[in-house]
DNA sequence: CTCTCGATGTTCT
DNA sequence: GAACATCGAGAGG
């Protein structure tokens, strides 16, 4: 890679439907047991605090939600249905609780153990929330984990993607949000024909 | 390919 | 006690 820089406070701290798009193409990095898993991201949804009735910190703080209050640039890892674990960054400023949930990975570096992880290769190694987080052994202890040093987790410039090759669309596994926030189109993904 | 359904346990009401 | 930012297996086309 010609110039690899790892994201920092400065990419974290914007409108969260700009990082978003921009995580589009970037590298997810993970460094376990000295070895280093990666992949590039290819789809994000944006969950936007307050007024995202989807968002888990629409209503009001709590335990569970209580990393998005706090300042980008930090993993927001809950577990989903007793058993999958979901990856969020932490956009915006302090106080405003919005973050990007990672969606799919296509795989760079640590594909055999990447496998292993999940007991399963091909499309279904890293191409959803839960399988990613299995294919990159992200769990609950990354919770509140500070994504911007650079070590065990962090996210690197890597492709850039130009802003026609990002489709956009309603998020996945909302029913329960309002009609204008399941429709709003805060899911993007890289387009077929540029993976 | 599509669809339906059960698993599983933490979190919040 | 209900809901849940999902996945995988199984049935059917």
């Amino acid at each position: 890679m010609l110039s690899m820089t790892i994201l920092d406070d400065k990419f974290f701290r914007r409108s969260t439907i700009a990082v978003a798009r921009d995580l589009i193409g970037a590298k997810l990095v993970r460094k376990v047991n000295g070895s280093i898993l990666s992949g590039m991201i290819t789809e994000t949804e944006a969950y936007l605090g307050h007024d995202d009735s989807a968002c888990h910190a629409y209503r009001r703080r709590t335990p569970r939600n209580s990393i998005m209050f706090g300042p980008p640039g930090y993993a927001y890892v809950y577990l989903v249905y007793g058993m999958h674990y979901m990856l969020n960054i932490v956009t915006e400023r302090v106080g405003n609780p919005c973050a990007v949930l990672i969606r799919a990975l296509e795989p760079i570096d640590g594909l055999t153990q990447m496998e292993a992880l999940r007991g399963k290769n091909g499309r279904n190694l890293s191409n959803g929330p839960a399988k990613l987080c299995q294919a990159m052994a992200i769990d609950k202890t990354l919770n509140g984990w500070d994504v911007k040093r650079g070590k065990c987790l962090w996210l690197e410039t890597f492709r850039r993607v130009s802003a026609k090759s990002i489709q956009a669309g309603p998020r996945i596994g909302i029913d329960y949000a309002a009609p204008k926030d399941r429709d709003a189109p805060l899911r993007f993904w890289l387009g077929k024909s540029e993976i």
